[in-house]
DNA sequence: TATTGTTATACTCTATAACTATA
DNA sequence: TATAGTTATAGAGTATAACAATA
């Protein structure tokens, strides 16, 4: 069956958007074994990355709302993932942090991870996943 | 505040997921005024280009399952955009099209979307936009 | 038997608004 | 008064499994 897609294959987001799908979709299927979504890696990684965040924090560097990091980190503390101890400095916020279970995952999934994406850009050379890369930073203002 | 992103900034999947949030956020800011989503954008855009499409095929087009399709046409044609017209040549489905107030509006859009677009990609030059659609359909496959 | 649209159900991700404890 | 976390609520988007009608 063909299929006519108008003005869509021109359009960058369109194409974002579906390239993005179908890595999500690989991911599933290899990093997806640890039941772990790209964007609870992220998570995992933004935590080890910056020991201390407090939630409001975390969902700056994410991106979202800070009554979304809620249920992001009820459903990660709940797998013993990640710990909320009390922040020492403002009795409001919890201090983030790795469990040793989660920091035992995360050094598993890392490899794994590197290894999706690398096949993920398969199609494409070192240099022009390098030039990829630096278009997209450059779309999103960095 | 300064975040450290571990290994994130070196992964293209995190890097496309950040672009497209961002592109995805400019679309509600502009194209978003009519109460279109990029997702319903590339729906009429399909259905205009392929009238008479039935469900199943819209949602193969589309990678979607036909279960998710029908709240997505719900939408559309509760907003009188889309109309379910009978199949002729088979009493199980319907033959999607445009009514005319769809069609009206998907004019209206398309230059939107393109300006939208091209905003979205100021920041390269046009030779820089074609390398990045083609690395991108490579990845899918494409 | 297989396919089309549908429904019921469930899960993720996301946001806004209002609440509480604390700053 | 402002901020941190939370809750209630809502909506989009997605899927699986089962069903009736039709092929």
């Amino acid at each position: 069956m063909s299929v006519n897609y108008g003005i869509l294959p021109s359009l960058i987001g369109f194409n974002l958007r579906r390239t993005q799908v179908r890595i999500f979709q690989a991911f599933a299927e290899t990093v997806g074994r640890f039941d772990i979504t790209p964007g609870q890696f992220g998570v995992l990684e933004i935590i080890n990355s910056n020991p201390g965040f407090n939630q409001s924090e975390l969902g700056a560097a994410m991106g979202v709302d800070r009554s979304t990091v809620v249920a992001v980190i009820d459903r990660l503390e709940g797998r013993g993932l990640v710990v909320r101890a009390p922040s020492r400095r403002d009795r409001r916020s919890y201090a983030l942090r790795l469990s040793d279970t989660g920091k035992d995952l995360l050094a598993k999934l890392q490899p794994l991870v590197l290894e999706h994406d690398r096949l993920a850009g398969q199609n494409l050379d070192d240099s022009e996943v390098k030039k990829l890369i630096g278009y997209l930073q450059k779309l999103q203002g960095t």
